[in-house]
DNA sequence: CCTCATTTTTAGATCAGTCTAATAAACTTT
DNA sequence: AAAGTTTATTAGACTGATCTAAAAATGAGG
């Protein structure tokens, strides 16, 4: 039962910063190319060539010239416990601090690399270990195992009855205006229809108000899960607009 | 009645920290040097003869060869703006999020270079805007004013009895022994005897207990008040183990 | 399979912060 | 005041992260 290699190799934050890249790129089940890492850290693609090989010669990720990145476990690891600060820290702002889900992002993004274990387990037991981040993002746990995504995209959602799960877009003026016409995690709404040729969305808040109409680029941040055809019975969760807990925990590992 | 250039010039954490440096040697009433600086900061001399150059470049302090650095106006306002950061998050640490006295320091110290100036704010009104950190240091305001320091060193104390005021050590084993004793921001205490030659004092907590020995320099790290002696009538105020809040306000500017 | 556009890597440089070793200035002590 | 000790500065080098410009590999179309 030997205990793999425990210590946990301490690393410069812009190396946190590439491993998150890279983890993020391949959660989006694309290719971690130079040049797209290169764009997710707005730095150089020289840059990012001269940082990939210095990972995989510390064990992070494979790198084959001219093809791109992969993460090793142990790299996976690392990027998962930066995703897991991260999305715990945005929690953490929003319910302590009073923060709006569009001020979270930065604050956090910086202090992820700043804070110690510590601050992150206190601030995990205060929130009550809670599995959303304010944007309905999973939180990884302390393991590092990750909940099952399984929710779907809204621009390629048939019309029908939702509810938003989580918006994968950390623009402060997306995110304030989502938040001005009513579309939060948890939201129900109905989409009425998808104009052709790219054309936008209709959505309708379930809760009332004016139709929403939204771009196609702007949709692919919104992710949803479908809702069962207006059930007799009335809807069991009521929604306070920022006091939402754990949502629904399926207690599956990931990878 | 022109508005001094309010831009903040955002300076990295490594000229933060060589800023705080010089303003608590200055505190501490001694030339900051070339080499008292850099042992604060447990860098090599050269270094710091470099970096004094650089910051006298910025504006940020005067500095003369082979004598050392004095805080320019601009510096000094920089260098409380971090020391109110540092408390106000030690504070927090300890208040919010459970923290040992002794375990506030190392992570305040990392996150004063990484939070916003709203996360400060947030803060400082969750903590209803304290006064004194839980060494029982004076946080500055958010103006940059500080309180006058109107406490006595023990080292250089009387026999009589006192209250403990602050502790100016950032040492975990030295906070955590003092927090054994009992010795702690607001503690009654007697001070019994100082035996000869550096030997130690002879201290009594008035809330019982056995008496504590400490040496000459632990003892230069505690500031005490006196307290007048058993009046005939009871004292005015009633110290709370760790919920005093102002203190003593003289209103003072600093500089 | 040759050519062109795109993507990636290489080469060489810069910047901030640090070091060590050597030199120089400033105090101390006789 | 000369000599010695301490303190500070200069010189030269290194590391991590970045850049630009030039060269090379890849892949797509004819």
């Amino acid at each position: 039962m030997a205990v793999e290699s425990q210590k946990r190799a301490t690393v410069s934050s812009t190396v946190e910063d590439y491993l998150k890249v890279v983890l993020k790129i391949e959660d989006m089940k694309q290719r971690a190319s130079t040049s797209r890492v290169a764009r997710h850290l707005d730095v150089a693609d020289a840059t990012v060539t001269d940082m990939l090989r210095k990972l995989k010669r510390a064990g992070l990720l494979e790198y084959k010239p001219y093809y791109g990145a992969t993460l090793t476990r142990k790299g996976r690891q690392m990027a998962v416990r930066i995703l897991r600060r991260h999305r715990l820290l945005e929690m953490f702002l929003h319910q302590v601090l009073g923060y709006g889900w569009e001020q979270v992002h930065q604050e956090a993004e910086r202090l992820e690399h700043a804070v110690s274990d510590l601050f992150i387990s206190r601030i995990d037991a205060l929130l009550d270990f809670p599995a959303q981040d304010p944007h309905g993002e999973a939180i990884p746990d302390a393991r590092g195992f990750r909940q099952v995504e399984d929710d779907l995209c809204l621009a390629e959602a048939e019309p029908g009855s939702y509810s938003v799960r989580k918006v994968t877009n950390s623009d402060p003026e997306f995110l304030a205006y989502l938040d001005k016409v009513g579309l939060r995690p948890g939201t129900r709404l109905s989409l009425q229809e998808k104009a052709p040729f790219q054309g936008p969305l209709k959505l309708l808040p379930e809760s009332g108000g004016e139709p929403v109409y939204l771009g196609l680029e702007a949709s692919g941040s919104i992710f949803v899960l479908p809702v069962k055809d207006r059930p007799p019975a009335p809807q069991p969760d009521a929604e306070g607009p920022a006091s939402r807990k754990a949502g629904s925990r399926h207690g599956r590992k990931s990878r």
